[in-house]
DNA sequence: GTCAATTCTCAGGATTCTCCCAGCAAGAGG
DNA sequence: CCTCTTGCTGGGAGAATCCTGAGAATTGAC
């Protein structure tokens, strides 16, 4: 549960009202400020009274396309970052081609995880929040995760982790010696759009602890009926 | 020592009168200020003059589903979180995103007990009550349980306890030094449905005895014809 | 296109948990 | 002391939960 700091604002523009809400959620959960917009010509507005650090904005809305709000906005001289979201329909080159400067773009369906990883990467490469060397790695134990790097150690032994391993790995040390559970696992980790089984979560502990608990001693704990927990055994058990 | 919360306001959403009438018992007894609503339109209205600090909603409502009275709630402004109760069996497609923004969700027919806790741990994600680490510790003696991590400790020690018999240690935990008959364990321990015989009880007192009272002195009392009772024997009775 | 990595489903097996029962132990009262 | 009631606890059947390997489906790279 990270609480940070200084509630930069964040402005979410999207014109599926259940993506947005789904977004602005889950930012204000981890301390963001947030606003909303449905079209172009709202975001304008609520931009310019705002000023948002950053903005989250879909490529594809109704009255104008994204670039073309993206680009009035920086206009009006504001000095933000966007992360554009896209469909996965090949449209993503030419998303890639036009992200200039310090900004990113993400496919949709997207994993809320890395969305806010994404964000927080964009803020501060844009200087919002200043960047501690440390503030980019997250450890727990000898296990140590570097955000700028995407590299995972364990024992200082370097990690081969998938896409989603990564992620999951994250997520556990982000909530580290807290039980989470395998729905909440699913809901942050994975795409918004699966509709499968919490059984997955269970294949990818089982991943991760034959890659990450091959050292001793296991960080990676059931709870049975409960979930999950990244804990150091004491002696006392 | 009863712990009355300072009266938060919660929303109980559900179509089912003796569901709600259960919940809305419950909740009174341990301190909330508690309104109903048995649809989702009655729900938004009484949301919007009660303000409430949470919502414990069904997901399934007569008029309209539970995450589109979530989504207009929310619209307002309000800042609440929400959890949501759903049936056994229609769960698997629609679970999707219930975790998000430090919501959560439990499955019918649930446990009392369970329900305050997960309530009472919502309120504390989305800063309704201040939480000092030491808030999600309940203690007695040298007995100590913690929500977060699902740790409970005896003396330091800790014990392995499957999830009954955790939630009947909480059970007597917050009820420490007080008499809990047999059936009051019954129904706020196990599920509102549970058919079967108070002496299921006695087994699983059994079972604690023998993770807790392994250790000086025995903290888990019989009284006769009546219940059980936490206290510390040192003390005249 | 092919190939490799990754994601996801599924099912068998191992383990743990729940619950009931039955026989025994421990009060209470005469 | 005897009897009746209540509580304790070991045993065990069936259910629930979790782990993991195998392979199908998908994705991405070349």
């Amino acid at each position: 549960m990270t609480k940070p700091s200084t509630g930069q604002r964040i402005l979410v523009v999207d014109d599926e009202a259940s993506i947005s809400d789904l977004i602005s959620t889950s930012l204000r959960f981890v301390g963001f400020e947030v606003r909303t917009a449905a079209t172009g010509s709202q975001a304008l507005s609520v931009a310019e009274e705002f000023k948002p650090h950053a903005i989250i904005l879909d490529v594809m809305l109704p009255d104008q396309d994204g670039f073309e709000v993206c680009r009035q906005i920086r206009n009006e001289g504001a000095q933000v970052g966007v992360l554009f979201l896209t469909a996965k329909d090949g449209m993503e080159d030419k998303v890639a081609g036009l992200t200039i400067g310090g900004d990113d773009y993400m496919t949709k369906p997207f994993s809320l995880e890395e969305l806010v990883a994404r964000l927080r990467a964009l803020l501060r490469r844009i200087g919002v929040v200043e960047m501690d060397h440390d503030d980019e790695k997250i450890r727990f134990a000898d296990l140590e995760l570097d955000e700028a790097t995407h590299e995972v150690r364990r024992a200082g032994n370097l990690l081969d982790l998938s896409p989603t391993e990564f992620l999951l790995t994250r997520y556990l040390l982000i909530n580290s010696d807290r039980v989470v559970s395998k729905s909440q696992i699913l809901d942050h980790v994975w795409e918004y759009d699966f509709r499968g089984d919490a059984g997955i979560v269970e294949t990818y502990i089982s991943y991760l602890r034959k890659k990450i608990d091959i050292y001793e001693p296991p960080l990676i704990h059931t709870v049975r009926g409960v979930g999950y927990r990244l804990r150091i055994p004491s002696e006392k058990q």
